[in-house]
DNA sequence: GTCTATAAAGCGATAGAC
DNA sequence: GTCTATCGCTTTATAGAC
């Protein structure tokens, strides 16, 4: 992919953070990026072509820094049995930090998810990028409790990830407090592996 | 309030359901509630403050079919210590069914939400909602549990309050079968309330 | 590939008659 | 209170030069 092309989904997540997916302005973006507006229609399709694009562009992103998150997390080569639910915890609050390009990830997917309930076009990617993250969850929890059932794993994998979504969108509409969010987040991963353990 | 008026309110939220706060046309609007666009002028301020009273009314609205909801559960005028967790289900369960008035509420409140992001005028209205409906969600489990803690029974309630907001904008953005999204609220509930009688 | 200039349309808002 | 007609700015999108 061109350089071109990059710089201008870079800017448009800016963009979008700033602004919503709503409030974007091809003119906005193409100062934004540095480039004229008829660059932006030469690389893509149009307004609405672009914003897929987007969001895939940030999705990827989300995914390749939660993967080199991950790869932190083990110090070693080793992978001890001790840390698994702290690996969970650091990868479920990675996105609830106030830091600019988390911020910029989380609001363009909630804009995007947000969008999509009115666009179709956009539903396939965000539908992929759901379940995706829904298997790393179960993953992580059927690390730390291996003998919990398939199923049980799923759900509250998929409990823990819509509840981020909810936690992240009040974080970002400014009626909760960061803290608040995470702590709220740390508390339902120990609700969540207590209600797997009892199932045994 | 004049019937235009509220047939406007009416039509606006249906219209806001359809095409989103940020697709709403005045044009649109003007067709759906059987009026001229110069009529909604001189009723409202302008767009914004048209959205601003739209989504006063919405809340309104919702609470007013929620308190219907809660009456109705109450079949003599007695409350007996059975159903008490039966109500709260109920009231969750509520904001997940396909209806459309409840569709359209849902609808409405998540635009209201992600608009606030980057609309602070918004979070006025946004932040009072949540209060009152956590404050609700919290007073219910405290009948089901009248040994625990407030700040404990507080914390539940956001986290289920927080829960059902994300995975309506699943549901609503598709990516999350209504069935489900049921499914998962109410497993929710039961974890919840497990944690809780856990603290005794 | 990238730009400048411009067409074409969309849309909020108002004037003025009834 | 309600309508028709219209203004004028904003914004998407394209034409055509380099």
């Amino acid at each position: 992919m061109s350089d071109r092309r990059t710089a201008i989904l870079e800017a448009a997540a800016t963009v979008i953070a700033r602004r919503g997916v709503r409030g974007l302005r091809v003119e906005e973006l193409a100062e934004e990026a540095g480039v004229s507006k008829a660059l932006i229609y030469y690389h893509f399709e149009d307004r609405t072509g672009l914003l897929r694009r987007t969001l895939a562009f940030v999705n990827n992103r989300a995914e390749r820094y939660t993967a080199e998150q991950a790869a932190a997390g083990q110090p070693a080569a080793e992978t001890p049995a001790g840390p698994p639910l702290r690996r969970l915890e650091q990868a479920l609050l990675l996105e609830l930090q106030d830091l600019p390009h988390v911020r910029e990830n989380s609001t363009a997917w909630g804009e995007l998810r947000a969008s999509a309930v009115f666009d179709p076009e956009l539903r396939g990617e965000l539908a992929l990028a759901s379940v995706i993250w829904v298997r790393e969850v179960a993953d992580q929890l059927g690390e730390a409790r291996p003998t919990a059932p398939e199923s049980a794993l799923t759900a509250s994998a998929e409990r823990l990830t819509a509840l981020l979504e909810g936690l992240s969108a009040r974080w970002l509409s400014g009626i909760l407090p960061l803290t608040e969010a995470r702590t709220r987040m740390r508390e339902a991963i120990g609700v969540e592996v207590a209600h797997l353990a009892g199932l045994d």
